[in-house]
DNA sequence: GCAGCCATGTTATAGTATTGCAGAGACTGA
DNA sequence: TCAGTCTCTGCAATACTATAACATGGCTGC
């Protein structure tokens, strides 16, 4: 009965190349399946938001891509978003104006996520108790839900335990 | 047990006059009890936001300041707008880049917002139901939560009534 | 080939927000 | 009252985010 976890907070020691190449096989097969194109270009957008594995700003993607694509200005890397975004492959971050691979494009995701102020990981929840409490609350005042913006912000567990430990160095209680 | 709603959705009946004063009233009072200043700018802004009922963009209320104020540019409204949230007087919706007023500046409120994708209309609930469960999903997941971005959209009471209304007009069952 | 469609290139512009510095005004304590 | 200090505002510039509009190119089915 656990938390659905779409997308876990990067592990230092999670096999990154594999994780992206996973997005983007998972990406291929579903376009595919859906009869639209990845194109190189949306490719290469998705890419590189996973290969960071963190919020990505649009101008950053950007600037990325105009290192090797002489001729990439703002529309390329928004039509791009705006593709990737339709197909789930991507969600938006409101309260960053920033972009992040879903973990399962596949599912209906309403986007739950929990953003780490200190690093910037975010992970994706898709939880049905949370979705039905604010739908129940929703309805009870006659509120048509067409979708949901839940955006948590906070620490990270891998930043509580560093945080904790540099403090305990920082300050010892009998230190001085 | 109901929801609690600390701003409802703006009844086409409601008195709008009051409801406007009550908020500036609420805000002289709790600056007074802060010991920060109202300045009359910043009172305005506030006014603009209350007045319309609706989120408000920062360069619309740019334009209707600058319409009594000559010297008014950008800062000076977003400067008014960093005061009003942190004093807990207005919020801000991430997914409209816009502004409302809170209806309850003194509670701690996490803001969670019923959006009318038709009327622009905003409610804004403070329900505990919703941040217990939302907490708890994190602290599963050794998340520590320091504030919740909660935004849904939709289609509020008034205006489904409406559109229900219309389509029946529009297509009735045996209709031409 | 070519007609139609989709993706991309290109330029321009709209919309949102911040920086930095200078000057004006309000509080504080002598 | 006055100087010192702090906050607020004026002002100009700029950074950041996103879209519009039209041209070009390339694939697909015929």
């Amino acid at each position: 009965m656990g938390t659905n976890v779409v997308t876990p907070f990067k592990h230092a020691d999670h096999d990154h190349e594999h994780c992206v190449d996973d997005a983007l096989n998972r990406a291929e097969r579903q376009c595919r399946d859906n009869g639209v194109r990845l194109t190189a270009i949306r490719r290469r957008v998705l890419e590189l938001i996973w290969r960071r594995h963190e919020p990505m700003k649009a101008y950053d993607l950007l600037d990325m891509l105009r290192s090797e694509r002489r001729s990439a200005a703002p529309p390329t890397v928004y039509r791009a978003l705006d593709f990737l975004l339709e197909e789930g492959l991507v969600h938006r971050i409101e309260s960053l104006n920033a972009f992040v691979g879903c973990g399962d494009p596949k599912q209906p995701h309403v986007g739950q996520f929990l953003i780490c102020q200190h690093c910037n990981a975010v992970a994706e929840l898709n939880d049905g108790d949370v979705y039905r409490v604010l739908s129940n609350k929703a309805a009870e005042l006659g509120f048509q839900v067409n979708s949901q913006t839940i955006e948590i912000n906070g620490i990270c567990p891998a930043c509580r335990q560093a945080t904790q430990a540099a403090d305990s160095l920082e300050s010892p209680p009998n230190g001085g």
